[in-house]
DNA sequence: CATGAATGAGGTTTCATTCAT
DNA sequence: TATGAATGAAACCTCATTCAT
C-alpha cells in the first residue's frame, strides 16, 4: 500500500552483482553482531571488518561509508519482517478474522523474539540516519501496520470486531511487538514468551471484539 | 518502593552547591536540545558548550564528563517523571480504583506529551551509559510501573478489575505512554492528543474491566 | 642474569613484524631528538610526527600512547647498553682482571659519551613511566652493575683487588659513567674526554687495588 | 666564589616582604611534596593550591608562574645546601685535611640522605627552568664543588694528598652525595647509609692519598 | 578483487592563568 | 588580601576514509 522504491541508494565499485549481494549479506550479518553489542558510533570500521574477517578497505568496495551499512541492516531487517508477515498473512485467508488476528499477532511476536537485537537497534539508531533513508524504515512500518489495519476492517465487516479507529489499533498492536524486544530486561525477569503472548492476545481481543460498553472516543480522527 | 541511592556520582570542581545545582540545570536544558537535535555522539561538547553560553572548560567544572551530562538529563527527566506521577497518585486516594486509573493514564501521556524528546531520548541513549549509571535509570522506571501495579492490584481487590497479570498490565500501560513519544512520526499524522488518550483508556479498561471470557494465560507467572 | 621477560607492552595495528620494527626504529629514533631538546612533557605528538614526517594518526600505528614512545627510547637504549657491555666483556676473557676492568670502564664511558642524550633523559623521565615499564629499565641496569661485578670478583679471586662489598664498588663505576653524561655542563668545562677517563680509572685502580690501609667499613651488608 | 646575584625573579603583587616571604616559604614547602610525588609537569596549580590550603588564585600573589615555584624550590634547595656546607666548613679550620675531608663528606652524605626528594627532583625538572633560572642553580652548585676543591688543594699544600686535577676529584666527591639520593632504588636495597659513607669516604681517601702507583693521566687540564 | 598503511580533521579533556567579587 | 569561577588554547588520541600495491 505505500511501497515505494527506495530513496537511499548503496555505494559499491563492483559489477558483480551476485558478490555485491554475497557480500554485503555478509557484512550486514557481522555488523549487526558489532553494532549490537557496542551501539553504532561506539563500533569502529575496523572492528566490523575484523567481525567480518575483511580488511576494512574492502568493505568500502561494497558500501560507500559507514551510515550506508547502518541503513543496510535497519532496511534489511525492516523489510524482511514486512514481506514475512505479509507471506504469513497470505496463509490466514480462510480463516476468521479473529483467529487470524491471533495468529498474526503470535507470527509478529515470534518475530521480535527471534529479532530482538535488531528491533531494539532500529529504535536507538535510526535516528542516525539521513532523512530519506528514514522514510525507507518508516514505509516499511506502515506495510506492516497495514496488515493488521486490513486485518481488523475485515473483522469489522464481518461483525467480529467494534473499533472506533482500526489503524491506531493496528498501530498499538505492532508496538506491542516493539516492546517484546525493546524492554526484555524488565519483562524477561517475570515473564516467559508464552505468558507474554497469551496475555497480550488476550488484551487485544477484549479491546477489539464487539462491545457496548466503551467509554466513548471524541469521533474525532484523520484516519483515511 | 525501588528506590535506591544513586550509584553514578558526577564530578564538579566547585564547593558552592547552589551554584552546582544551577549550572548543572542550564546546561542539562541546554545539553538535551542540542542532544536530541542531533543524538549524543554526535555533538560534541564545543557544541554543547557553545548551546550553554559557557567556555567548554568550565563544562568540565559541573560535570566529569560527557556520559555524566548524559546520565544526568536521563537520570532527572526519569527521576521527575516518578515524581510527579507518585505526587499525582496521592491525589486519587479518595476515587475508585476505575477513576483513579483512567485518571493516571491520563497524565501519564500527559508528561510524554510534554516531554517527547527526553523519553525517545532516553530509549535511544540510555545503553551509553555505564552499567551502574544504567541502573538508576531502570529504578526509576520501576517506580513508576509499580504504581500502576498497586492502583490495578487495589481494582481487583475492589472486584473491579479481573486481570491475571497485574504487572504485566502495569508494564503494558507504561509503555504506551512511551509510544506516544516515541511513534509521534506515525501517530501525530492521524490523531490528536485527546484521541488517543481516550482510545487507549478505552482498551485498556476494557482489558481490565470483571470479564469472564478471558483467553486463559497459562498461569505460569513470576510475579511475586 | 636478571634479564627477565618485558611487563610493559607496546600496542600496534599493524601485523607486519618487519615494518613495525622500521618504524618504531624510525620514531624512537626522531623522538629521541625532540625529547631531548625540549623534555618529555614539553614535546608534542605533533611534533614527534612532523620529527618523523609522518602523520600524528600514523604514530599510533606503531605505539599506542606517549608514554610507549618514552618507555621504547629508555628501554632500547638501556637494553642495548647492557647487551653492547656484555658483548665486550666476551673478549675480555683472556686478560687480567685488572686489565679487564681497565677495558670495560673506558667501554662504559664510551658508551656515555656517544649517549649522552639518552643518558640524561632516562634520569629526568623514567618516573613518567608506569611501574611496570620502570621495572624493565631496572632490570637492565641491574645487568651493566653485574658485569662489574664479576669482574671485581674475580679480581677478589685472583689476590688482584681487596674490596669489601664488590658490588657496591661495582655501581660506583657505573654511576661515573653516568656523570659523564649527567653533568657534561661542567665537566666539558674543564676536562677531555680522555683526561676524565685515566682520572676515573685511576682513582678507581686505587681504590680497588689490595692495600690493607683502608679506613674499616662496619661489616653489615645485605649483599649476597 | 662564584656566588652571583639571583637573575631570575620572582612577581609578587604583594609589597609586605614579610609576608612574602613567610607564604612563598610555605608554598616551596607544599608544593616540593606535591612535586616529588607526582612530578613537575604532572601536577596542576590546582593541587599545588590544596597542597597549600590556598586558593590557586592566591598563589599567583606571591608567584607569577609555575615556573617560579619549581624555580623556587630547587633554587632554595640548592643555596641551603651550598650555605650549610659553607658554615659546615668554618668549623673544620682546625682539623688536618684529611680529618677535614672525611667530615665533610659526612656531612655532604647527610644532607642528600635528609633531602634525597630534592636532589632528585633537581636532576629531572632543572631542565624544565629558563636558561638563567638554570645558571643560578649552577653556581651553587658551583660553590660547594669548591669547596671541597679548597680542602683538596689545602691537603696537597700540606703534602697528604697526591691529585693530579683536585676540581675533578672535588665534582666527583660532589655526585657521589648525588648518587645516594639519585640511586636509592638500588643503594637501599643492599646498604645502610653508614656503609655507604664508610665505603666512599674509603675510596676517595685510598684515590687522594700520597701515593705513588698512579696511571698517569694525560696531564692535559684546563684546570684553572 | 583485496589489503592495510597512511592521513588529518576533529573529538574529549586538561590546566595555567585571569579577574570580578 | 583572598577566592574560585571562568577562560580558551592546546594536549592526546581516534577513526572514517583513501589509495598505492
Amino acid at each position: 500500500m505505500c511501497k515505494l522504491a527506495s530513496t537511499f541508494s548503496l555505494r559499491t565499485f563492483s559489477t558483480d552483482e551476485d558478490l555485491v549481494k554475497k557480500r554485503r549479506n555478509h557484512i550486514v550479518q557481522c555488523a549487526t553482531k558489532a553494532f549490537t553489542k557496542q551501539g553504532f558510533s561506539q563500533t569502529t570500521m575496523r572492528e566490523i571488518a575484523k567481525a567480518c574477517q575483511m580488511s576494512s578497505g574492502n568493505l568500502y568496495h561494497y558500501f560507500g561509508a559507514k551510515d550506508e551499512i547502518l541503513y543496510s541492516i535497519i532496511n534489511t531487517a525492516t523489510s524482511l519482517q514486512a514481506e514475512c508477515l505479509e507471506n504469513f498473512t497470505r496463509d490466514l485467508d480462510s480463516m476468521s478474522p479473529t483467529d487470524a488476528l491471533v495468529q498474526l499477532i503470535r507470527k509478529l511476536l515470534q518475530w521480535h523474539d527471534e529479532n530482538q537485537d535488531v528491533t531494539l537497534f532500529t529504535y536507538q539508531e535510526t535516528k542516525n540516519l539521513p532523512r530519506n533513508a528514514r522514510q525507507d524504515i518508516f514505509d516499511s512500518e506502515c506495510r506492516i501496520v497495514s496488515l493488521f489495519e486490513k486485518l481488523l476492517r475485515s473483522g469489522i465487516d464481518s461483525g467480529e470486531f467494534t473499533i472506533n479507529h482500526p489503524k491506531l489499533m493496528a498501530h498499538t498492536i505492532v508496538t506491542i511487538g516493539h516492546t517484546w524486544a525493546l524492554r526484555r530486561w524488565f519483562l524477561r525477569r517475570y515473564w516467559t514468551f508464552e505468558t507474554f503472548v497469551n496475555e497480550q492476545t488476550s488484551a487485544i481481543l477484549k479491546a477489539v471484539r464487539r462491545d457496548t460498553s466503551a467509554i466513548a472516543g471524541d469521533g474525532s480522527s484523520n484516519e483515511g
